[in-house]
DNA sequence: CATATAATAGAATGCAAATTCTAGTAAAGC
DNA sequence: GCTTTACTAGAATTTGCATTCTATTATATG
């Protein structure tokens, strides 16, 4: 019971994101003034300017991680390709999630202020997808610096070319792909 | 004449650049606790904030274009090559300078309240870089867009992987130098 | 319809950081 | 050694933003 919220925890993250991509800082006055919220409503909803920057970066990486994951999960001879591509697949289908992850950075949302609960799940998240490279590495017997090189730099940089201002051209996949390829057979720490 | 600074604007821009990518933020107070300079001081030398975030974005870009530039004018073949790994190479060398470039974004320096004459400067070295690039891909005949993957877009991924924190391992150059050739080869727009 | 609950709303407050201002200090030229 | 010039120094002020607080509005449930 009680009222409904009338503007999505959604339209404010993206906004949050937004500003400080082009702004390079996010003020409170900022927010009200780009979605229509009020201040009471935000300290309401996310209890401290720190809340809710911490609930942006991780409602924005934990949608990534789910798919970054998933890709690496299948196992076959093509996951680490399918986790590299899952980068800018996620910028065109998730953009407002997208520049918050590839046009900022985490210490722009999580500080020492952060409030204890939230800075508990980001390393949790941290650490899962520490873990799920780590293992990656392990078992296609690649190194797990070519592995970071492959399916997290390469395309990081590459979308980075485009975010925020522009769409994510089809073709940064190729180069995406190439990208990984050669990171793989550079791999100077190969175990197989 | 005149009495001398003490401390140089090296130390100065370096501490910014550091705040920056460690907490997200630069306030003056921070610099002066970081450097031991006075307030009185970075206003009497810089004008303003805006003037001093901008003077030590000037100084680490232009630094580096000198490189860059240098290794597209040799012309040669491996030009672009050498171009892509002034980014890993830079970040040896000039640190400081590199944590600036690699680690913060423009908007964190630049902003609409920037003085006009700081303001200009960067559109220059920012044009110049464009127009090299530019020339680069009509002469080697790849897209423009191969040549910002392969010598701007990957070396940069590449490198954020270790900087601010770490020392950039040499056998980045191997990966850079890998991701570079794969995307001249994946190049869909190639023209030759 | 009455009540409890949850959200909205924005003026008032407090604080931290930028900026200003006045005084003092070191180097160079005459 | 006197003057000019450029830099250092930090207290006082201002400003912009986060936060608090009280009132109000909308929805669900009995």
């Amino acid at each position: 019971m009680g009222r409904l919220s009338t503007i999505r925890d959604e339209t404010v993250f993206a906004a949050a994101g937004a500003q400080l991509a082009s702004e390079g800082a996010v003020t409170l006055q900022g927010l009200v003034a780009a979605t229509g919220i009020s201040i009471g409503s935000l300290y309401h909803r996310y209890g401290s300017r720190e809340g809710l920057l911490a609930q942006a970066w991780i409602d924005a990486v934990s949608t990534f991680q789910d798919r970054f994951l998933a890709a690496l999960a299948a196992g076959d001879e093509e996951a680490g390709l399918q986790a590299a591509l899952a980068t800018p697949r996620f910028c065109r289908e998730q953009r407002d999630r997208a520049i918050i992850l590839c046009c900022c950075r985490q210490v722009d949302f999580i500080a020492p202020a952060t409030p204890p609960a939230n800075l508990q799940t980001v390393r949790t998240i941290n650490d899962k997808v520490a873990a799920a490279l780590q293992a990656h590495a392990g078992k296609s017997g690649h190194s797990l610096a070519a592995c970071r090189m492959g399916m997290v730099a390469f395309p990081l940089g590459a979308v980075r070319l485009y975010l925020p201002g522009q769409a994510v051209p089809e073709d940064v996949d190729d180069y995406v792909e190439a990208g990984f390829r050669a990171a793989m057979n550079a791999d100077t720490g190969a175990r197989s």
